[in-house]
DNA sequence: ATGTTACTTGCAAGACACTTGCACTAGTGA
DNA sequence: TCACTAGTGCAAGTGTCTTGCAAGTAACAT
């Protein structure tokens, strides 16, 4: 349960006047152990589940950090009502689809918002800072 | 301050089983009249503005009626945290953006998903059912 | 017009995700 | 090892949205 980079990250926080806490190298691990973004809640149970003694309000706490330094992206999946995170190393920028029947989530690779951006800028005068493109359905079990 | 096709809505009510009510007709005629897509807050504070008697739960409980009936639509946009409604009838399906720093609300004439979701579907094997596709940055004033 | 039915409303309370205040704990650099 | 200050847990608070229930009222039948 070994959390990979913990050398470089200690790094990355320091630099920025944070410290690795036991509770910070937990969520990290967490967050780059799973294959789907994982909402706060998510993490507080999946701890718990592994003996660490960590409060929902450090969970949030950690994630707003982790967040502010570029570590996690912060995400909202189409009505879900809630923040997801995932760790932003080693992964590309993509969207997500989950399941309106039994919620499992899968990575999309594709982002095809390059051409669109420029046409919305063009259209509105807006400068486009950021975007969500999200999908649900029903996965191949479920349907 | 009336509300356009008050008749054809009322027959749409009744033929769910549902009556048109003064609190009925005041969320209804309010977003028809408006320019955005406006939250349960939204609503009410606007309302009681216009001095329309009403509870904040039973603005909550007319957009989920209309909602159901398809008269509105039910739609997030881009880390906002709260549901935004737009009356259906005479508009076509479109996404927006949103100034991060005003606030200003704009629609999109595009929606350039329908190849895209043939590929999901091919990539994920998933029905894709939804998609949200919203966007924020800074409109001309506030850039 | 009046009565009956059941849809609708307002108020109070609750659910849920997330945030804040504060005293205590514990990383870090010296 | 010490001092400084970031981080933590607990309790309480926010904001959005939901539910329970008794009272109100739209709509149809008579």
């Amino acid at each position: 349960m070994g959390l990979t980079m913990e050398t470089t990250l200690t790094g990355e926080l320091r630099a920025a006047g944070k410290r690795m806490t036991r509770t910070r190298k937990a969520v990290l691990s967490a967050l780059e152990a799973s294959q789907y973004p994982l909402s706060a809640t998510d993490l507080h149970i999946q701890l718990k589940n592994q003996k660490v003694a960590i409060d929902l309000v450090t969970v949030y706490r950690n994630l707003t950090a982790l967040k502010q330094l570029g570590l996690v992206t912060q995400l909202e999946l189409h009505q879900e009502g809630q923040f997801r995170y995932e760790i932003k190393k080693g992964r590309e920028h993509h969207h997500h689809i989950r399941c309106k029947s039994c919620g499992r989530i899968v990575d999309l690779l594709l982002c095809p918002l390059k051409k669109l951006t420029a046409m919305i800028e063009e259209e509105t005068r807006f400068v486009v800072g950021d975007h969500s493109l999200e999908f649900s359905g029903w996965c191949p079990k479920c349907q």
